[in-house]
Formats: structure tokens, sequence, C-alpha cells
DNA sequence: AGATTAGCGTGCGCGGCGCACGCAGCCTGT
DNA sequence: ACAGGCTGCGTGCGCCGCGCACGCTAATCT
């Protein structure tokens, strides 16, 4: 392999990691959904609706947070109306976080809405292409050097 | 295009822009090269690598900061001597800041590491579909939906 | 039953960030 | 030439996200 593929990839990352695209991304992405949604909160109602009701802790140790930023994430959108606190019928100590159908509507139109950007931004590749190119990329995420 | 193309791109995306991914990949990267260089602080080193001695201003609207962020973030990188402020000889109040040696060499060893270990994750992809695989990024990231 | 542990929310301090001010140097008009 | 506006820089201020640690309640262990 050409030692330059590394560096190529290498400024296809820096750039992608930069903070100004993280921003600009989330906000266009959250744009109109509410106040209480943005960068900040999202992660926790993303984090819910991939796996359901769940404790906060074990909710940050996923999206590397401690548990009090989530706690007080959950108050944000449990008074915006998008996140409920149930009690953990197990263990009367526990409160699980669950997305109300306001929250989890909120993460199917913002996940629309990325894919839709995406999408439209791989309208003019091959269509054999773009899903190779979707293949590869999961894997370099899941396999590259993140873990 | 199928789209769930745009889903599974999503997915990978939302893994890469995780808060814990970009700290982790950042401290991997740094890891020995002193206390001043992180993730707050390299951007200013890289930055500056990419185009030379530049005004803090000029170097702010390029990351997506304020230029008082700079300010500061250079003047713990100049104590740690990796990066020098010199007078700019067409305009006696403005100041360039310009990496010294060894903040030169502090980038390009930072870079050699992320290359690296961005090569040894793609060592046993075929060498065609790894070179494909950065050029489609790289399209993807200026073409796509970050602009 | 008493002691230890687990889960949660909150007060506290730290640090990054944007805003706005003050100062120094430039530039344009008269 | 000089006076006023403009530009560039650094810094003080306030806001906010974050990790740490405390107190409280409830489960679990001996």
């Amino acid at each position: 392999m050409p030692n330059d593929v590394g560096h190529e990839i290498a400024d296809a990352l820096a750039a992608l990691l930069r903070r100004d695209t993280r921003t600009r991304l989330y906000r266009r992405l959250t744009e109109g959904l509410g106040e209480a949604v943005d960068e900040i909160t999202y992660p926790v109602l993303s984090g819910l609706a991939r796996t359901g009701p769940r404790s906060a802790a074990d909710l940050a140790g996923e999206i590397g947070l401690d548990r009090s930023g989530v706690t007080r994430r959950a108050t944000r959108l449990e008074d915006a109306g998008l996140l409920r606190r149930e009690p953990d019928p197990h263990d009367r100590r526990a409160t699980l976080l669950a997305l109300t159908e306001a929250g989890q509507r909120t993460v199917d139109a913002t996940r629309r809405r990325l894919a839709a950007h995406i999408e439209a931004s791989l309208a003019s590749w091959p269509p054999a292409e773009a899903r190779a190119f979707a293949h590869q990329l999961q894997r370099f995420v899941t396999d590259g050097p993140f873990t």
C-alpha cells in the first residue's frame, strides 16, 4: 500500500473532526426541533433510541461521559418533553431514562435528515460505488485506529 | 441508490463524531509529546503547519474559533517552545504565529502517527481498494453535508 | 438487624469559549 | 501634516459543560 494513502485519509479525518464541522452539522440537523435538542443533548436521545430505556450510568458509559452530565442533560430533555423518567420496577432506587413519543420522533427526524444529506451528496456517484464506500467506511470505523 | 446506504454512513459518522472517540484518538496521537500539546492546542499547530506563519485572526477563521482562543492556545504553546511570535515586518501592530523547529517536529510526528495507525488498520485491504477508499473519503468530506 | 454497597441527584471548582474593552499602530481625508 | 476612524492584538468577564465528591435512599450481604 502506498504510504500517501495514510496521509490522504488523515487529512480527510482531520477535516471531519474539526470543531466547527461538527458544530455546523449538528446545528443543521437539529434546526427547528426545539431549543432543548442540540449537540450537547442529542447523544443522550440517540443513545436511548439505540437500546431502549436504560439507566443514566449505563448510558454514560456508552457515550463516554460522567453520570452527572447525563443526568443534567436528561433533566433538560425531560423539561422539553422529549424524555421521561420512570422508576425501575426491579429496583426502587433506580430510574430509567426513556424517550417519549416526541423524543422518538425527534430522533427519527434527525437521523432521517442526516441520511438525506448524505444521500444527496452521493447522488452523482455510481450506486455500486456508493454502496461499496458505505461498507468500507463502516469497516474502517469499527476496525480503525479508534478503539 | 438504496436508502440504507445513507443510514449506514450515518451510523459510521455518528460513531466517528462521538466525543470519546475523538478524545481517545487525540490522546493516543499526542502521547509523550509534552504536556502542552493536546486536543485543544493541536489544531493551532496543525493549522500553522499547513499554511506557514500567519496571524491569530486568520488562523481562528480557519479552525472555527474566536481569536481570543487562538491567542491563549498560542501562548501556551509558546511557553512550551513549540511556537514563536514574530512581528509582522509589514505591519508593526501585527504578530505572526510561527512554528519553531520543535513545533514542526511535533506536528510531523503526530501526523506520521496518525497515518501509521490508519495504514495499520488498512493492512489487510487490497491496495487498490484502500486507494479507492481514500479518494472517495476525501471526496465525500469535501463535497459532503459538512459545508 | 446492622453494615456495606449501588444508584441517583446536586454543589463545587476547573477550564474552554465568545464578547467586549483598552491600547497601539495604520490609513484616509482635509 | 494631523485628526479621526479603522484594524489587530491581548486580556478581563461571564457563561456553560464537565468531572469529582458528598448526601441520601434502597438493595444486598453477613
